[in-house]
DNA sequence: AATGAATGAGAATTCATTCAT
DNA sequence: CATGAATGAATTCTCATTCAT
């Protein structure tokens, strides 16, 4: 228990010039991406970064706190990125739109990333806990915000709940991302995908005048 | 490498109620549910189903043969049983809504072969690359020609992709699912998210007579 | 917390002659009276015991179980042939003399053994709170006892503490031995040692008739 | 091998209080009788005394070093305390009073140099044998000596080893001062505990007229 | 066929020590 | 003199797999 999160982080940027935190980072991304999480040996994050395998406990808790950290910079800049656009766009359709191309759009140029979090963020159950963390709460949450206020404005159909709609986007894209990851088409795919996926997603939950979809 | 696929079998059913390789199978189902392949010990698999460690090794290559097995073995029962309840139904409908429930785990007795659908599935890369995947792309079809049958009849709107759909069909359960095993709600919980996820998946694919949704 | 203690002991003796555990104990012995606890690597005592290194955790929780192990088998034994000889000795001073014998004289012709008792067992602090173990609580308590009885009985001075005297009676034989594994006389010196302080002893304790000790 | 010994040992006492050499020392007795010298990391002992962790090695050669030196520094105050004080007393039954007081008494306002000393002096077997035994027997050379002279001055039965009661004295206070450092009580107790042993002891060793204890 | 004690390769992690600043 | 980030050798312990019984 008691778990001291986040390293104090030596204050970056010593003696070398790029951010050591980042550097293993992105090694890690990589050597995950190739062997998977279990398979990857933290001497080889290490020399994959260019640094000594001690140096990795000095900025991570341990190797299960690379791949948490790898999930939780990537949740962080996709809530930042999407407050902004939420909070820009008009209607909540166009909001919904903006979600789901940025959580592809993300992936896009970065495949070894996409890998890492679709498929090995599932490899341990300390993770699978994390998945539930605070992080990615708050970005079901604000996908189910903007669902709640579509429902709240009439435009969306209001039978069904929230979070659920929420949970349902964040997997149907995993989905998705995860199917491009191991199929192999070029970025393009990703984003015709996104677009299909908005109309479907649109589609399934939008307020309709006097219907009956059964 | 070299590997020699196909372990003798030992000529099953023997004295004890169910043959030995069955039981071993049903334990690991288990445990990777609970733990993880990962953090599954093979000793785990053995005291779950009452027999010696190195029994496991009469009936399996190593520990990977027996995530592998369970695919073989289950997921193909599965798509059969997929199969037959998509055939038994009238509608393209009802086959959507028996696919939702049958991956949900909702049909007695199928719950493990759910669980190990939507926890192990991720658990290897290496499986899912080799094994898991051709599977996983079968199951993932049946879905998307279930579609494509409601769409060449009319009743589903043609504009979007059957595989894009199935794989975003497969995603939003998965999370559903994932969601509710961390959660720990009653089985009525799932219940009502099915019925749900039903509801927003057909409103997503109808074919509607003179609409837009834009 | 909630130490499991004590393994299971593969119940021994199964394919080679000897006891396991006990030819573990006593290469441990061997090599931490050699290098001391923190200085011998697990590996020594594997080799030494003619076992692969994984053996000694069938027989131990760590490294420290087996420190601890030695510590605990020789005081039960020390408990168990003190209660013998204590209840066959006819009066307190000889009983003292029994218990003064035997301490050291499990020592006689294992200046290994001494070592590790008197030396490494204070190298660990989880060490140091077995000290106060039940086990050696218990070992103290018999020789309170003795102490009591003889006020009781009117033997022995009863203005001091039979706590006190006991721990420094353990104290001082401990330090006794501790010298004489340092010292490298023979276990004739060992003897004579401890006939001097029975006699020390006796004369600190025995009641007198009328007299002043200051 | 090749031990340099002794450290240049920068110009103490530089523009902060006490120099630094000492607060070290004084911060590594604290950090090893809490946790042993084993347990005991060299970056604790840096943060005890407030200086970075390399610094330590400006004044000490390695973690061995430190160790050494609080023995060679403190143990040297305690016998010249006690020359002085069994130079003062006038009789042998006061000398000896005042050696268990002060070895005992010592540690009351020193609980953690109590510690150190009796705790951690058996730590590094390498450190018994090498550095700590010879100190250690001048020690017990002082105890001795005074018994001696007891002896010869006829105060002190003459039938017992000087240097055993030395090694006898030394191990049962060791032994009261362990019991109460692991017990926890307060000073008085251990004061009485000092008391009862002094009375005891002196008891042990006292010349009496023609007496036989047998 | 079944067992489970024994194996030992393998890997994460720690921490004393160094040295560029 | 002082710092503390970086190093990387060193070590415990785990656990899949084997094989004598």
């Amino acid at each position: 228990m008691a778990e001291k999160r986040e390293k104090p982080a030596p204050k970056s940027r010593s003696r070398d010039g790029g951010d050591k935190r980042e550097r293993i980072l992105r090694a890690a991304i990589k050597v995950f991406a190739k062997h998977g999480f279990y398979a990857t040996r933290v001497s080889e994050i290490a020399k994959e970064a260019g640094v000594a395998d001690g140096t990795i406990y000095l900025y991570f808790k341990n190797k299960d706190d690379v791949l948490i950290s790898i999930f939780d910079d990537r949740i962080r800049k996709l809530i930042e990125l999407l407050e902004r656009l939420t909070s820009e766009a008009k209607t909540t359709e166009e909001r919904l739109r903006s979600i789901i191309e940025v959580q592809l759009g993300l992936f896009e140029g970065e495949r070894e990333l996409a890998e890492v979090v679709t498929v090995n963020l599932r490899q341990s159950s300390k993770l699978l806990k994390q998945y539930a963390s605070p992080l990615f709460n708050e970005y079901l949450g604000l996908i189910a915000r903007v669902i709640a206020e579509g429902q709240a404005e009439g435009t969306v159909r209001d039978d069904l709940s929230p979070r659920l709609l929420a949970r349902a986007m964040w997997g149907g894209l995993d989905g998705i991302a995860l199917n491009w990851t191991l199929g192999g088409g070029g970025p393009e795919k990703l984003r015709i995908a996104a677009k299909q996926y908005a109309e479907f997603y649109w589609s399934g939950i939008v307020a309709r005048a006097a219907e009956n979809t059964h």
